[in-house]
DNA sequence: CATGAATGAGCGTTCATTCAT
DNA sequence: GATGAATGAACGCTCATTCAT
């Protein structure tokens, strides 16, 4: 029995507060009032600030689990058996999948990516999340047309192929596979 | 009346106000106040306002003149004779450069551009300053891996990997050159 | 029912709270959160309140009980039989060593006497346990110098008179006893 | 010519938020909204931080502005030529006239002389413009029964008893002429 | 009765925009 | 046109108090 815990901050909340964070951001921007994501999570006010210190504080931690839902997504049923080609072409069908189901955790999380709030210190620990990821990549880069590059460079192309392949599988979704198999043709030559 | 006192006219203060405008949004980011941006260009907060009807406005054609700048810059000395891989890469190579030797354009442009205050005529327009860009890639599309892909797809595609390689030639001055080259190598396995 | 488990009881948790205040209105003033206080105290915040209804209720009680605590202090071991001047020096000395050695004590007081927060009644009774001590100054009020002024006014004076050497003493402790005769000299000379 | 001085700020807005502040503090103490004084000064709400950058500047400002302005009423024509009780005299009537007729003015720096928002430095320059009646004092106390005692400790008790007088005084407005007078003689007594 | 999360009114301050000079 | 004071809506955050556990 945990006796003398008086309503204990509830991950329900939490959660709440997060999600309409996420759908806030994406209609308002990051400017958007505490308020308003508070309203929008059933919550008062002054709620959202017993479960984030700061405005800031939240955006640092939804980046943080968007950005490793993320990563998580995309390496879901990944079997390390497989040739390289199937076993990339896996990994980046989950990622944009991922982004085709959830387009607004992909807006809110392009937002926050760019807004000066989020600290080096949660860039990092993102970073991190998706570091399995990178591995991936990383084992292909030694043999691909980018071996001379840097492992963060090679990473960062991947990102920027990924990021404009789910941009048109969202803005224009009857068109969603064709973009999917030209980006990954992309991804392909650049690091197969 | 006063005329002819010698004091800078008008267009040179709306290029000090546009000129401040780019280094304060790299320092300060968007929310910058205007009045921080009027007094970094040595105006009036009010005057500000005489010359753009409001913020959004000094946006928008801010962005407009640093995209068509780096579009112009891209394509400058550019010779239709040549082939296409040497047609390509003095674009690419102009590119690099441009931002290269502006990275405060180029941030800005980059802060600008995820902002949703850049309203979508401002960016069709911008989008516009870039077509001879684009129509190049075009004819090279047609005959390259990305044939079945939409010609903006593959524009979006050669935009990310340009953004990218600059991101890296900004923050890793030292292997500027590298990173170039890097960047062209994808550039050319994905389009060429 | 699981009664008898050896926590404080409930005076104890009273005193804790009070003294808790004391000490956090030295340091922070009288806008300090009351959950600073219930925190001081190793009370919950909610507790605070079934102790006192309201903050305000608590400064008034807090109030009350310096007050009367001082007043005790002062004429502790009082004995009615000296001449005069040994009874007047001897009660200066008990209030002035109180003052020293409760220098927290004397700064809430004073930061809570400026209080608009206690009401008159407060400030009646706390009156009312200076009484013994007025009626001492009384005594001599009628022979001395301010003859012709009115209770409440001698009364008064003696005590600005007390309260700025009681300063003096605990800003400048070393000199602490020259401050104490000073003031004990300025009082005889007005009162005696 | 003064040109291009576009609605200088004004002495008289100054003036007004400051007065404004006085009677606010006054009936609401010094946690009253700054929007309450803005509004009592006939001024927007962000005028008030034109005028004075924060609530604190303000408070600061206003407490030497009244006490600087105490002082100067004090001594006003004062002639050094009288012995001693009729200058000391004619200066205690001066304050106490002041006091009398500017109750507000009085229990606002009451007020903030309490409050710790006033920084020493403020004080310190508060505690300057009232040197000359401190060396008043001073010529009194070296041969008055304080001599032994250190000036600031006699300026300290004379202004206590000056305190008292004056809440008295403004109290019971109907015998202010004699409080006043039994507080001179109070004074005499302990420094004349 | 203890606890601490929930509430929401309230406040100091900022800032885009206007307008008197 | 240029200037900078004036305006007031807006926002992040605090905190006394309540109440579910």
């Amino acid at each position: 029995m945990v006796a003398n815990i008086a309503r204990p901050k509830s991950q329900d909340k939490r959660h709440a507060i997060m999600k309409a964070a996420t759908r806030v951001i994406v209609t308002q921007g990051l400017s958007a009032p505490t308020a308003t994501i508070a309203h929008e999570a059933g919550v008062s006010n002054g709620s959202l600030f017993t479960y984030f210190q700061t405005k800031t504080d939240l955006f640092n931690q939804l980046y943080l689990e968007l950005k490793s839902g993320m990563a998580a997504a995309a390496l879901e049923g990944f079997s390390a058996g497989d040739d390289f080609r199937k076993q990339l072409f896996h990994v980046w069908s989950n990622w944009m999948d991922w982004a085709a189901s959830h387009p607004e955790k992909r807006r809110a999380l392009a937002q926050l990516g760019v807004s000066d709030e989020i600290t080096p210190a949660t860039r990092a620990a993102a970073h991190k999340t998706m570091e399995s990821l990178a591995d991936l990549m990383e084992q292909m880069r030694t043999n691909g047309p980018l071996r001379s590059a840097s492992k963060d460079f090679a990473a960062a192309i991947v990102n920027s192929l990924a990021e404009t392949t789910m941009d048109f599988m969202i803005h224009d979704p009857a068109n969603a596979k064709r973009h999917c198999k030209a980006g990954f043709e992309a991804l392909w030559r650049v690091v197969g």
